[in-house]
DNA sequence: CGATATAGTCGAAGCGCTTCGACGACGAGC
DNA sequence: GCTCGTCGTCGAAGCGCTTCGACTATATCG
């Protein structure tokens, strides 16, 4: 616990040019930074972040709202808290969590008490209340994911709809004229800000390529696996041969048993896409073609645009989709009647 | 953003006034509190959180520090991140998350910087890194699992070992003689405190009560299960009537496959006993009885004891362990052969 | 009834840092 | 040779709060 006066007094300079030497904010000689460096390191010296705060106006912190509600989807939720955490501490930033109902609370409480630089949204609902309160705030805010009124925001996210017309594309491209989403259960609809944007961009690109489409949104979980199932039967049904997923891996499982189940092989009776997968879609048997959610990627972005909000020329508001990225395994073969149209694009 | 000397000028006291009548440190008279109190409600008043850190000498932060692994299981350690933060919440404490390498590396950081008051330390492996950085640390520490090397550490954590004893004793309580434990796959006993405490319980108990035992640790995942029924296969074919599934929900959900696959029936034929589940057993076909870990009984503990950390009486390092419960859902019946033995015990 | 305790309030001194303005030294330009 | 600009450094003024000691007014006691 070495404060900064100890850490001048052992380089013979002043408390100022300590402070100066390691923000980089005037210019030192080589010599002073070197005595002064070499005393941070003999004492350990590490400033308080207290002072720091207080004197610089500037936590170091980013506030990360994530309400982690019961039916959240913990893997998935998991995997951006990570990666938002391991983004900010590319710029030196510490990650503050609000969970549960603090999550609205406490956005409000951090930003007024000076607690974070900004705040990052997390588990965004197509209606979320985070969005007005995040424009009364007095620090930025980044949303990852979309909600429907982003007006004035800087959203961060996946091109859902652009990622669920890739796979539609290559569905269609395989000469799959009859396909199907199995989508995530109804109540993920309301929940969360993507389902319906997934099942936006596979419906316009089916329309568009006058392919005849279907929905499934079976409940997961449950009697092990039998909404699913029923969901399968019903698309096979109606002659469903390409089918897109955008579910928990548990239903992908479930999808795959279903087929598996009626004697139908992939890619060689159905053809099956993953979409918005943030599991390992290579170890499922059979492997599945993927265009993937990466955390990793929008975090990132939202970290960047976080930093760039505090500086003096903050980004225009507005919503930054990330370009879907298609992932082959082999899981889309060419359609059994033969049809085939061209290959597929890109 | 107002400041205290606002707050001041509006009640018409001193600064230090508004300060005492805030933090109750000293006696106030009810009227002057009540001009206090609407002049912050009026001004929206929030101290800042730098100033109080620097001034006050404590943070009102925890770091909370949980690598998150690319193979720890999602759900379970959500639910413990959760309940810590709000626990945390109930004292006006914040906290901030230290994950992945910065797990460790973060604690020293933070301490030495004076951003925490205290560490809380979840996912602890048996042989676990940050045992000694917890000992070196000049701020508190509470550990959440118990690692081999536990001297002089504040430790809380379900009693693993006496609810797999409990489980054993209601098993041979219906009368089974020979029983069995499908533990977590041997990776986990490495990298986790608590899979190695389950086992010593389930082995000390049996071999007390003269009951034959046997432990399975079948690989989760992987391909669908195969492993999980080869482990209840080379139970089953040890002449094992009774068993304790300590493992994740999908692996729960693979034994009741796996046992309904050879015909058999639970309880009619086999007892089950779930231990150590953070998840519902109840949700299962058919529920299970359960001795479940429950986090918030944990992370309500450790934050206690962090809260009296900061106290001139400390708490006494040592292991706090939480009694197991028995929860009846009707998977344990009396044992076929018929040699029942008295009734469980309470 | 004077000595003493107690309640209620205030002023001021920090907490450890950042940053502004100033200043000396020195090289460049005229 | 003198002015000017730049580089490197320093002193000191805060940042907004907590807390110590002191002070007044009132209650308590022998």
């Amino acid at each position: 616990m070495a404060k900064i006066d100890e850490v001048a007094k052992a380089a013979g300079v002043s408390i100022s040019t300590v402070s100066y030497a390691l923000s980089g904010k005037r210019t030192i000689s080589a010599e002073t930074r070197r005595r002064i460096e070499q005393a941070v390191r003999e004492l350990d010296y590490r400033p308080n972040a207290g002072a720091r705060m207080l004197a610089g106006r500037r936590t170091n912190i980013f506030a990360l709202t994530e309400p982690f509600r019961a039916d959240t989807h913990a893997p998935a939720h998991m995997s951006f808290v990570l990666a938002t955490s391991i983004a900010a501490r590319r710029y030196d930033y510490d990650v503050l969590l609000l969970t549960d109902e603090e999550a609205t609370a406490g956005m409000r409480r951090v930003a007024s008490s000076g607690l974070a630089d900004a705040v990052l949204v997390l588990d965004v609902a197509p209606d979320d209340e985070r969005v007005g309160l995040a424009r009364r705030l007095d620090i930025p805010s980044v949303f990852i994911g979309v909600p429907n009124d982003h007006e004035g925001l800087v959203c961060v996210d996946l091109d859902f709809e652009a990622a669920a017309a890739l796979a539609v594309d290559h569905l269609a491209a395989a000469g799959h004229r009859s396909i199907g989403l199995v989508g995530h259960p109804p109540g993920a609809y309301l929940r969360s800000n993507f389902p319906p944007r997934v099942r936006a961009g596979f419906e316009r690109r089916a329309a568009e390529l006058g392919l005849d489409s279907s929905v499934e949104r079976p409940e997961a979980g449950g009697t092990r696996g039998a909404a699913v199932r029923a969901a399968v039967e019903a698309l096979l049904e109606r002659g469903v041969t390409g089918l897109v997923l955008h579910c928990d891996d548990a239903t992908h499982l479930a999808v795959l048993d279903a087929l598996a189940a009626r004697g139908l092989s992939v890619p060689g009776d159905v053809a099956v896409v993953s979409v918005g997968a943030t599991f390992d879609t290579t170890s499922f048997q059979p492997p599945l073609d993927v265009i993937p959610l990466i955390p990793q990627a929008s975090c990132d972005l939202a970290v960047d645009l976080a930093m760039q909000s505090m500086t003096p020329a903050p980004p225009a508001p507005g919503v930054r989709l990330i370009a879907p990225e298609y992932h082959e395994h082999g899981s889309v073969g060419e359609a059994a009647d033969g049809s085939v149209a061209a290959h597929p694009p890109d």
